[in-house]
DNA sequence: CTCCTATATTGACATGCATCGATATAGCCT
DNA sequence: AGGCTATATCGATGCATGTCAATATAGGAG
């Protein structure tokens, strides 16, 4: 798997710069991963943890959602790769990727 | 109804810090216009303009859809307060909001 | 090996939404 | 008035997606 455009790391500013129609779709899914009022909540649960990571098992039942449905929706953010995960025996811990939200921001310049 | 559950405190910096449904609300709202690549272009083309404003019907052309389509999208942009219309005579002008980039922006700090 | 817990996946359902053609509205011009 | 252009709205259609119950998978504990 190499998408990666050689020109830039993703997206230049989304406002000034020439996007190709790639960096504009990518841009695009980050964005509709934000526009989930649920995915949203599931951010600033995972951000809100001391160490920058949090057991999936802690964020049901604060969302008030199946597990399932919790499950799917970190699974969305992950293909979009605004999260990462890591198995640690039984549990799976999520971290925001470093650099994922400021791609973002940097592309609202 | 309470809304804000402080039962994590959470570090602030991603998303702020404790925000009210509400507000998760708006955010996802301006994040799910911007999670169209259709309205997402949109966004560009009327940016990219010398005088900050397009009239309308320079849109259905570069975007290669319908007019009923691009007029679907321009009203979306429109009621999330992200676009603000100035009718001339016949034409419709469109600008970009004032800070509403800017919103977004300061929300993935 | 057998339970138990944690997480993911499947299948189904309902809702949301992007898109279009057809039509309506609005404003200019002659 | 009538005709012309620009824009919005309506109605329909097909696809995407959020949600859940049921089930599968994975790993630890006994």
């Amino acid at each position: 798997m190499t998408p990666s455009p050689p020109s830039r790391p993703c997206c230049a500013p989304l406002l000034t710069d020439a996007l190709s129609n790639e960096e504009v779709s990518r841009l695009a899914v980050l964005f509709r991963v934000l526009g989930e009022p649920t995915r949203l909540h599931l951010l600033r649960l995972i951000a809100a943890q001391p160490g920058g990571e949090v057991c999936a098992c802690d964020l049901v039942e604060p969302l008030g959602l199946a597990q399932p449905t919790v499950s799917h929706h970190l699974k969305v953010m992950y293909d979009a790769g605004l999260v990462e995960r890591d198995r640690r025996g039984t549990w799976i811990y999520y971290r925001i990727v470093p650099g994922a939200i400021a791609l973002l921001r940097d592309a609202l310049t």
